[in-house]
DNA sequence: AGTATTATTGAACGTTGTTAAGCTGTCAAG
DNA sequence: CTTGACAGCTTAACAACGTTCAATAATACT
């Protein structure tokens, strides 16, 4: 009967499948099946399959918390501004589809909303508004998921074998010599990634940097 | 028998059951039905379900490349990328998921991608070398992506009758007077999407302006 | 007119999320 | 001890889904 099944396992499981078969096989049945245990003994502990992955998502927002709570004291808004972006990126490209599937997600854990009150204190003491603040970060937030959002699906396209996406293919279909420049942007915009990201960001920060005046 | 299907018309008929029924009721068979039609019809012109919302998104950024292209010769960089930005996110709003939906699919119509040769070239005679022109729009395009996602994921919960999203139940969740901080900047986060989106875009063309140096 | 090709149907398969009803352990009260 | 009650799981089943395949109707070519 196996009879330890609890939420924060079934959540555990889910990332597990998710990773291993992507989003559209995260099934109720395989998630069941890692857990030795038959599909409808989940829905004891979990609504349905939204709910599941509403909760995946929290897991996820969890991490991204507790690793920006590890920051030191002393940390200037700027580093912890780089550090959120950073961190959110590295999480959600951690698991396949993991963009796709949590952003827009609802959040079920409230400790993560009540887990903001400090960073928000200490860009207030470092010389911002709270309008300024929620301006600043909604704005890098954004950009995050967005940037994340193309990046794995382009990584993943290309890692599946999909070669839609690679530069040959690209320059392929726009390389007939009438549009130089669409073909001279592919490598811009298809080049490392961890390079653009970060550029970017520094972008932002140095535009939310001036918010403060 | 109804002889008259087109990849256009299933396209077409696919935005529409997509903004009555939402994403995971758009299904084979009631894209068929609403064009007189079995559901294994479609497959003649469509090898599956993806392809079809792909060519779904394909159409969509077809849109907005017409909206873009309708704009007067002599528009200055900042005004174009303002009216990308804002084309941008109407359009993803303006179906239901629309954002969840087409942001990071795969764009079929190679005339897209073409079509950005003027507005580049538009971009460049203003100052900006071709890296900047990718930077600056990279930038914009991951926010306004991420921003819609959000958008709609709030407005839509909150449509449907899900008040987990409104301000009054994320006051219940995090007004407890401890987190005061976070209580005070729901109004920003969640208060007038238009006015919040047309702020923060000027902020991105005023980072943007800056590349040119 | 006859034939090849294109476009559609009907029937079916396997899988999915989800529900309902039944079984089985655990534990408290009599 | 026995007797329930109840939490936790299983078995069985449902309707709906994406998709395939053979059969068939409509059109176009010769």
């Amino acid at each position: 009967m196996a009879r330890g099944l609890t939420k924060a396992k079934i959540v555990q499981a889910g990332l597990d499948v998710l990773d291993e078969a992507g989003l559209d096989r995260l099934t109720v049945r395989a998630v069941a099946a890692r857990l030795g245990v038959q599909a409808p003994a989940l829905y004891w502990h979990v609504r349905d399959r939204q709910q599941l992955v509403d909760e995946m998502a929290t897991e996820l927002w969890r991490q991204l918390v507790g690793e920006l709570a590890a920051l030191p004291e002393e940390t200037g808004w700027q580093d912890g501004m780089r550090a959120f972006a950073s961190s959110a990126r590295r999480i959600l490209l951690s698991h396949r589809d993991g963009a796709k599937v949590f952003t827009g997600t609802y959040l079920t854990d409230t400790e993560v909303l009540r887990a903001q009150e400090e960073p928000l204190a200490r860009m207030i003491a470092q010389g911002f508004s709270l309008a300024n603040v929620m301006r600043g970060y909604s704005l890098v937030y954004c950009f995050v998921a967005g940037f994340c959002i193309e990046e794995q699906a382009v990584a993943q396209a290309a890692g599946a074998g999909d070669e839609r996406f690679t530069l040959e293919r690209r320059a392929e279909r726009v390389g007939d010599g009438q549009t130089p420049l669409v073909l001279q942007a592919g490598p811009e915009l298809f080049g490392d990634p961890d390079a653009r990201f970060d550029d970017l960001v520094g972008v932002l920060i140095d535009a939310v940097d001036r918010m403060r005046g």
